[in-house]
DNA sequence: CATGCAGTACGATAGAAGTCGTACTACATA
DNA sequence: TATGTAGTACGACTTCTATCGTACTGCATG
């Protein structure tokens, strides 16, 4: 039984210089419930969101904009508190934006595995190309 | 790229004697999808009846009232149904009985180590402990 | 043929979740 | 202080999902 990154797919892990806002409220390493961060994962943009944190993301954190997702800001706030609450990803404020990450080293504590199958996920087919 | 089972953990596999019913409708192995996959795995009962079936299976399959699960019937199959429909588990009609198992080798092949997580899991604690 | 059994189908209901407009807060800066 | 910016809060609406009662099908068997 791994104990805690051992054997962790290598995904950026931020670094946490201690000088940071705190996290905005989220679920601790042992609350997190394997039904929660399914159903937060079970929804195609927010699998976008995540993938494109771990694959695309620098060292730092990003703010909503960052992704370009078209959608109005409520719709976003409501997605990323999603994540956030089931433990996916950690927000701090930083100002003006709020910035998010994926909780990679408690996710694969918890879940080995789990990120590997959202970074390797592919987007829906974008729609029926037109009649 | 592991291309069938070669690297997946060895949950049991049942044979396929071709004698055997018809499953009913389910989705193909390239047409599973993840969001669904996990969708239809967010849900404490449905996980409740896959680590059943991963961890205390026979190598045959499981008609509904072996889960010993105290639901109403119709409750019952509307869940079989929405692991069918995500094409978590598959369903033959043996005669009366309508029989389940989990399709581990066509999960294994496009999300390997998602079964070892559903095998892993621990159901919440099942409720309050009286006033 | 009557009964029992395994399970489905249908339909009603209630609650959860996604979508989004509008109004709002907080900060930066000209 | 006025404007712009990043994002939240609230509320409305809609869609989806879970739950479950009731009625039904199909088979076995006395």
């Amino acid at each position: 039984m791994p104990t805690t990154t051992a054997d962790a797919p290598a995904f950026k892990v931020l670094p946490e210089p201690s000088d940071l806002p705190e996290p905005l409220a989220e679920p601790a390493v042992d609350e997190l419930r394997l039904e929660n961060v399914l159903g937060a994962l079970s929804d195609p943009l927010r699998l976008t969101i995540v993938r494109k944190l771990l694959l695309e993301s620098e060292d730092f954190d990003h703010s909503c904009g960052w992704f370009g997702l078209d959608r109005p800001k409520s719709s976003l706030t409501h997605h990323f508190k999603a994540l956030r609450e089931a433990g996916v990803t950690r927000q701090r404020q930083y100002g003006l934006e709020r910035r998010s990450h994926v909780r990679v080293d408690d996710l694969n504590a918890r879940f080995p595995g789990l990120l590997d199958l959202v970074a390797a996920w592919t987007p829906p087919a974008p729609r029926a190309p037109q009649a």
